[in-house]
DNA sequence: GTTTATTTTTAGATTTGTCTAAATTATGAA
DNA sequence: TTCATAATTTAGACAAATCTAAAAATAAAC
């Protein structure tokens, strides 16, 4: 059995391996952590210890295989609970996210497997994450972010890369939700925006930022 | 906010208070806590220090007004929890107390507020035991145990005091539930053993300890 | 009303996770 | 290649929750 902060340390490893590819240095967990270089230090022996990462001094750590299970069983939980918050009790998406962060550090595996049953599981949460498999195997889609489009290509709305709460409520008061339908028909030379047309109806202009959390799937 | 450990002290200090009814001393609490009464002091220090409990030196301990009110939501949760996972997940009722006892933690009066409607506000869980609302209230009903009935009397289970796997395991091999009919028609003075038929069928001899954790209504 | 026995508290240590400050190792620039 | 800067680790301390052993206070027994 793992501590909260064990957990938590290896779900920041397996984030930043995710997009870094290479081995994760101690200055971006402490980043991610919010807390300093000299704390993870500490950590990063306790979970080398304990197997769940490859470690030497200096070089940066990997996750072991139980260290990778680990984490993709905590983001299973995670996201399992976000449909359950969403879905069953009307949670907007933008309120899910703090809860599930407790919620999967519960510890029944049985639990997890009624949960998945009694959602339907479901592949995919409510910000368009996918959801691993109980073997921790994700489910993988045709998306690109909606910077990658061209001048009047389409796509629908299908993930958010940011979860926070600021952004997708923005994104509630444009009225862009999962399954939106977006057409470009503008892109801005000078600060990089780009004018879309959502759902055939409302235009917005949005920024490149903006842009570059929506992921979306192309429709010709 | 409270930690895990500071919140079930106060869950169990609530529960001697609710049968022994004056103040709560420390070995006792030492016994439901699986601790030393060494340990249980220096928390009551603590607990004093929070405004949880009123304590005084080698005098026990009673829960302040807010200790109280901590004690009743953390039932209040773990209860409702326990609705969830019968009703909804379909555990059965001898596989979710420790589940619950970890739910019970989760922090979010909105989660609370939500799972109870989603749920139909319901006022007993899967052991017949009261839940009390968001104000601390429990709701009161006509039981007795099933030791208080006559001979020829008749009562429906509507609550278990043991929550224990076991005991509850036995209940299910006995094919004994909450809603289960029972009728006393032998009281054995040798062992204080009783004969009942449950459901108008089966006919079980049971010890004087089992039925004494069974809280009937009396039907006439 | 002493004297046991029980209950409760204090003292001192340990573990977990954290911190700041200082030392060490690695890296990048001239 | 050496020097400065950045990244990382160690040292030492702290708070929370626990422990064992010993001391103090209360209750019970005679």
């Amino acid at each position: 059995m793992y501590t909260f902060a064990e957990e938590n340390y290896i779900k920041a490893i397996f984030k930043i391996a995710e997009r870094e590819q290479n081995s994760v240095g101690t200055n971006a967990i402490a980043k991610v952590m919010s807390t300093s270089a000299a704390s993870v230090s500490d950590m990063l022996r306790k979970l080398s210890d304990k197997g769940l990462i490859h470690y030497e001094k200096y070089k940066g750590v990997t996750l072991t295989h139980d260290g990778s299970r680990l984490a993709t069983q905590l983001i299973r939980k995670h996201r399992l609970w976000e449909v359950f918050l969403v879905d069953k009790l009307k949670f907007r998406w933008d309120q899910v996210h703090d809860i599930a962060e407790e919620l999967e550090h519960i510890n029944s595996d049985e639990l997890i497997r009624r949960l998945d049953v009694f959602l339907g599981s479901p592949k995919f949460d409510p910000h368009g994450d996918p959801i691993p498999n109980a073997q921790g195997k994700f489910t993988l889609r045709n998306q690109v972010t909606l910077t990658d489009l061209q001048l009047e290509q389409q796509g629908v709305l299908v993930g958010v890369k940011e979860h926070t709460t600021p952004f997708l409520e923005y994104l509630n008061e444009l009225k862009i939700g999962l399954g939106t339908h977006m057409k470009i028909i503008k892109i801005n030379a000078f600060d990089e925006s780009i004018t879309i047309i959502i759902n055939q109806s409302q235009k917005h202009n949005i920024s490149k930022k903006t842009a570059a959390n929506l992921q979306v799937k192309v429709v010709k």
